[in-house]
DNA sequence: CGTGTAAGGAATTCTGACACG
DNA sequence: CGTGTAAGGAATTCTGACACG
């Protein structure tokens, strides 16, 4: 595991790098959009990836998404991405489309 | 800066990523062998480059070297980096030793 | 010299709830 | 739905000191 998805950052640097709050990091997590890592005692460990996670999910909901709108949206393109790959398997197992005629 | 340089690890995980205990750990930095930044409370903040260095420097202890030692070979090195350095400029302008014979 | 430990305090983080809209 | 906040508690980290060798 590389330095950017290991969880080592703790929730006060989490608020400085990202600019959003506890509470806000907190409730992405319920939703399912983030997956922290505990200590023993309890404290969420993050890693940079989450980071841009963060970061990411927090423009796409000031762009007016709402949070299950990114976590559907992200469930159909991996379903697409599956799907291009087993028809790019069949594809090339069988060539049982036209392509340009 | 990248990820490896960008001080974030709080005290906790250092222990936990380097072995070390809490006093080793404040007792190398007051020797001048580690640099965290600090939160606004007064936290520690490392690196994993600060990670490697430390678990670096429990090396050496444990093979017999001395913090002092630690530090003075560092210092060292880097004044003959930086002899190496001016020699080679030296070299390459007048050519003022014999090489071979 | 390098490290352990008990002491007391301050900063950090956590959860569950009430609030707004 | 997404976020703020006050509440109370638990976990975390800090400093300075005494101890050992």
């Amino acid at each position: 595991m590389d330095y950017k998805s290991k969880k080592v950052i703790g929730m006060g640097v989490i608020t400085e790098l990202t600019g959003l709050s506890e509470r806000q990091v907190r409730y992405y997590e319920s939703k399912g959009l983030v997956f922290p890592e505990r200590t023993k005692g309890g404290s969420r460990k993050y890693s940079f990836h989450d980071v841009e996670r963060l970061i990411d999910v927090a423009s796409k909901l000031e762009d007016g998404w709402r949070i299950q709108d990114i976590k559907e949206r992200e469930k159909r393109l991996s379903s697409k991405q599956r799907d291009d790959l087993i028809r790019g398997q069949l594809n090339s197992a069988f060539r049982t489309y036209p392509t340009k005629k």
